[in-house]
DNA sequence: CCCGTTACCTACTCCGGGTAAGTTACCCGC
DNA sequence: GCGGGTAACTTACCCGGAGTAGGTAACGGG
């Protein structure tokens, strides 16, 4: 088997070992022995176990930032982009729950995956900054920032909440986002108190 | 040394060393030794280094909770509930932050630990969803389910991103949050498109 | 047919979580 | 004061899993 068919195979079955074990309780062994392998093979390949990690969550990472991309590149007016970027997020992640659930629920630990965790949260922010600020110009700066993370911090939670109810699905998950980011509590105290 | 006393000193020195070095790279043989103890007392007490980081994690929550449920006991006016439960929050963050941004922060793994982590989160989650349904009576329960997550998930990423930001202090973000939570992006959308 | 390269394996080391069995020190009734 | 029971504590170990050294087998080009 050429190389790039090995590795391709070895990020398949690491994907769906670690989503099934999780982190910390997947040995090198297992995957090694469900690729048909030997260990050394993937230390290779990945150099080590947070490594291979790493590599899954690259891979999940840039598919995501793409999915998500594109859904909100489709829309002009303000509001669809944050609705379609929020129906391709939670989208996602329904799809991808095996694999993917582990990354936001399960934690992980090994400190340079942490680091490349938090850059691909800051391509994402970026993403969202960038649709803030076009479409907030008036909000300083610091807000913008500290929205985004909220923004974020708030769909991963949710995304993951979701996960554990079926009866949600990925527009419900994306309607409450976009409801909540839209105009927070106020619609539901309005009525009570017209503070708004 | 008392054995109550024992215990009290291995959760100190614990939360110490697994907020120095994260929890993967912290070794029950150096948490024995900064004890002056040797490693089966550990086990004896808290059976596992898992077990440990949940005593850990519990001692923390269970702080957390009750300096928010107290804060926010001492308000009556509900945006005052608000505000004052995310001060609490964020405060305590921000003073703990050595030993409890591991928990926000730093992953974690073992799924027990896991487990732990929800149920403290439900306990806080619990927090929010009484004062939305006190507050918000009006709004249906899969609405406040879900907003309660939000507000939660939210709310974990801006402290973690806040202790990375020494220039925002605990008011300022608990003030984002307020914002946030009231009326979302409105504010900064309304006079635009005149939607909020 | 030889030689280099590339995919691959066996057989190890080492570290760290976890444990079995023993040792000291203290407290109690006699 | 002295057996004896108990509770804090130790040494010395097991074992599984991460990571590695060094060797083999097949293949493609001259």
């Amino acid at each position: 088997m050429s190389r790039a068919e090995r590795r391709r195979q070895m990020l398949d079955v690491a994907e769906q070992v670690f989503g099934e074990r999780g982190y910390q309780a997947t040995s090198m062994d297992e995957i090694a022995d469900r690729c048909g392998v030997s260990k050394p093979m993937l230390y290779e390949h990945f150099g080590s176990k947070d490594g291979l990690l790493l590599a899954c969550m690259r891979r999940s990472k840039t598919e995501l930032f793409e999915v998500t991309q594109k859904a909100m590149a489709q829309a002009t007016d303000p509001a669809d982009i944050l609705w379609r970027g929020m129906v391709a997020y939670f989208g996602f992640v329904e799809s991808h729950s095996a694999s993917f659930a582990m990354i936001l629920r399960e934690p992980i630990g090994p400190p340079e995956t942490m680091k490349a965790l938090d850059e691909a949260r800051a391509q994402q922010s970026g993403l969202i900054a960038g649709v803030l600020t076009t479409f907030v110009p008036d909000a300083p700066a610091d807000v913008v920032a500290a929205y985004t993370q909220i923004i974020m911090g708030a769909s991963e939670r949710l995304a993951q909440w979701q996960t554990g109810r079926p009866d949600v699905t990925a527009e419900d998950a994306a309607r409450y986002m976009t409801d909540f980011c839209w105009s927070g509590l106020s619609p539901y105290i309005a009525d009570r108190k017209g503070t708004g």
